[in-house]
DNA sequence: TCGCGAAGTTTAGTATAACTAAACAAAATG
DNA sequence: CATTTTGTTTAGTTATACTAAACTTCGCGA
């Protein structure tokens, strides 16, 4: 029954060192370093002292929602490689399919480009991370240089390649998702 | 942490014995019957496998919602006196109000009467429990006696005396609940 | 970068309670 | 009433709930 992580977030959502809420309790810190790595399980009365002190029920606590996710890190990042077209492309928010935005990191190495993406519903914005590159819409041509950004509807063909020899990088968001 | 009323009550609703769930969970029926006298108090570990041969989560296990009372007794009564008047108004369902009927037990003394009520919406229903009385529907009057009974739309004023020198019990039951 | 204090982890316990097996008692049934 | 079923009690064993204190890691300011 593994609850030690559960416990672990509460307590610094509450924003209490392991030895504070083991003051409260009237617990050891070390027992309450145990119960967070799930090296030892509280008796229920512990338990219940120990969610009162943390504002929370035995109810709410064993609730199995799963809270969702606001910040996202490397370890969520999905990376998928196209190297013989000389970019890659990272997903750093997962599921992200499920919402209005979906937002990629691209980078293309010297050289590189993304297919033309066909006409479809929605729109696209993009800001340089690094490097420059070329974008075009429909006929026109553009070049955006680190620190500037672009922003169409996606009615048009439209495409991104590098226009340097260094690693572009672009931060490039669809709504709605489609990458 | 008072758990065993709920154990016990979950075994009996699944139709087992002490033993039948023990054998199922792997434990002792001598360590079930503790358990569910508040004896001892099982680990989470164990307590999440009694509940998985119960079919419930520790989640609603521990949720605080009061089960609905269906059941009401003598001590679930309040009661309004109204000596000047010669009754006793008894409300029989606490909380009656926020549903559909609202039951009273209306006790009159010898000349004992209620005020009259000014038309509203709705319907009354009423039994004769002891005694007999005099019923006052818009212009019409009817005695009622014990063992009968009476049901009106309340678009009239009406009213109720006893009409005999016994104490009259009428069970009276309005809907939507206006008492 | 270094030193120090804060925060967390580890270790080696103690004592008690989680859980047992079996005997006993109460309740239910034919 | 006798027997079976169901629940309770008793006397344990052993594992674990929880401790105190030493040790390690982390964070921060100079």
């Amino acid at each position: 029954m593994q609850i030690g992580n559960k416990i672990k977030r509460l307590r610094l959502e509450y924003g209490l060192t392991q030895e504070e809420l083991a003051d409260r309790c009237e617990l050891t810190k070390g027992y309450i370093s145990q119960l967070e790595r799930d090296l030892t399980s509280p008796s229920i009365a512990t338990l219940k002292d120990i969610l009162d002190c943390l504002g929370c029920s035995i109810h709410e606590f064993f609730s199995e929602k799963k809270p969702e996710q606001i910040v996202f890190k490397a370890q969520d990042v999905f990376v998928k490689d196209a190297e013989e077209k000389g970019y890659r492309i990272k997903w750093i928010v997962p599921n992200a399919q499920k919402m209005e935005m979906e937002p990629i990191i691209l980078e293309l190495m010297e050289n590189g480009e993304v297919e033309e993406d066909d006409p479809h519903q929605g729109e696209e914005f993009g800001y340089v991370l690094s490097g420059s590159i070329i974008l075009t819409v429909g006929k026109e041509r553009h070049k955006v240089k680190k620190g500037e950004c672009f922003h169409y509807k996606t009615n048009l063909p439209h495409s991104i390649k590098n226009s340097g020899k260094k690693k572009a990088q672009v931060l490039w968001i669809s709504t709605p998702p489609t990458f």
